[in-house]
DNA sequence: TGTACATCAGTGAACGCGCGTTCACTGATGTAC
DNA sequence: TGTACATCAGTGAACGCGCGTTCACTGATGTAC
């Protein structure tokens, strides 16, 4: 065994690492496999020593992304604090290291079977993540509010980040005012 | 006058409005201008004659796709009938004839200056038609329930779409019934 | 402890392909006489 | 009314380029002795 046995999945790990950073960023069909590996720190040949195709480091990646803003979100004590930090500017401003959803929703709902399934898995585990945080006065209002606090989330963030500085502000607060006086009661 | 005067910019429309359908099925990156020419019933050489780089027809098409989405929206009678129709199974089902935010949103954002700028007149327009509809106790709460609907709307089809039948039925169904729940008081 | 070796993670040149864009041309048209 | 002509909308071959992917190789590593 020439080499520590855990290199190679460390390596592996930095490419899907980088790869959910330059996706979030610059968009799936935008950034190319040689452009990844760059940010990887390697060069593009390598990269089919751990992928067999783009399209499952796409998926790879986007889990990864899901996996990191679900953590990134789990510290939120109710549900408008989780979305207060949602769409903040700060979310607004660094994509590369935000919600995944956001940053290339409507790319990734075009994907493979693969990456629509990572969706699918993924979009099951922040609704829990919402429901647990939700107040609501029956269980189908509570799944309903998880539902379409998060649609608001995606949905806002998406929108402000195309506006100008003073338009986007003026649009996260009011899509957070909007959460607060829906979800407090 | 060889042509009738009125024929390049008949064919100019019908490019734009295979564009504006061509990129909200395909993605804006994923879709050439071969592609979008031949669904016009054109050959990929004439698109300079009318354009001057893709680009320009990215924002002129989104814009198109907006004015068709706030037109088929606009006979909505309120709020609740307005956010019924966009998160319909319908609407989901056919991304081609929806809203570009919807189908686009995440690669719109990244665009270019012009597009931007298309997206922004274009948010407002879709803002102040919703402001119209809903019903508010001030003029504060008035502007933000529009942006948190429309958010909502435009998150919530996103994810929608990258669903599976049964789930995407479910989802579409719990963001009605949290604008429902959030718009009618 | 030092050296020869086998392993395999990573390199970089090369592949066919489709992209956005250009341009010399073709041929359908309305006008002039 | 019929024909020659000038116009220019649309054609299709060609361009350089970057894409995803392949592959012969290099060289850093742990092991055997």
């Amino acid at each position: 065994m020439p080499w520590p046995k855990a290199h190679k999945q460390e390596t592996r790990e930095r490419i899907v690492a980088a790869a959910a950073a330059a996706f979030r960023e610059g968009g799936i069909s935008d950034v190319g496999v040689a452009q990844l590996m760059d940010r990887a720190g390697l060069t593009h040949g390598g990269f089919y020593a751990h992928f067999t195709s783009k399209d499952e480091i796409v998926a790879e990646a986007f889990a990864h992304a899901a996996a990191q803003t679900r953590e990134q979100m789990g510290g939120s004590h109710d549900a408008l604090a989780y979305a207060n930090k949602y769409l903040s500017e700060t979310h607004a401003a660094h994509p590369e290291r935000g919600c995944p959803l956001a940053a290339m929703g409507s790319e990734l709902v075009r994907g493979s079977a693969r990456v629509r399934r990572a969706l699918a898995a993924n979009l099951q585990k922040r609704l829990e993540q919402l429901y647990a945080l939700v107040s609501a006065s029956s269980a189908a209002q509570r799944r309903w509010r998880a539902a379409g606090a998060l649609a608001c989330m995606v949905g806002g963030l998406t929108i402000a980040r195309g506006l100008s500085d003073a338009q986007r502000e003026e649009f996260l607060a009011d899509c957070r005012a909007f959460l607060k006086d829906t979800l407090e009661d």
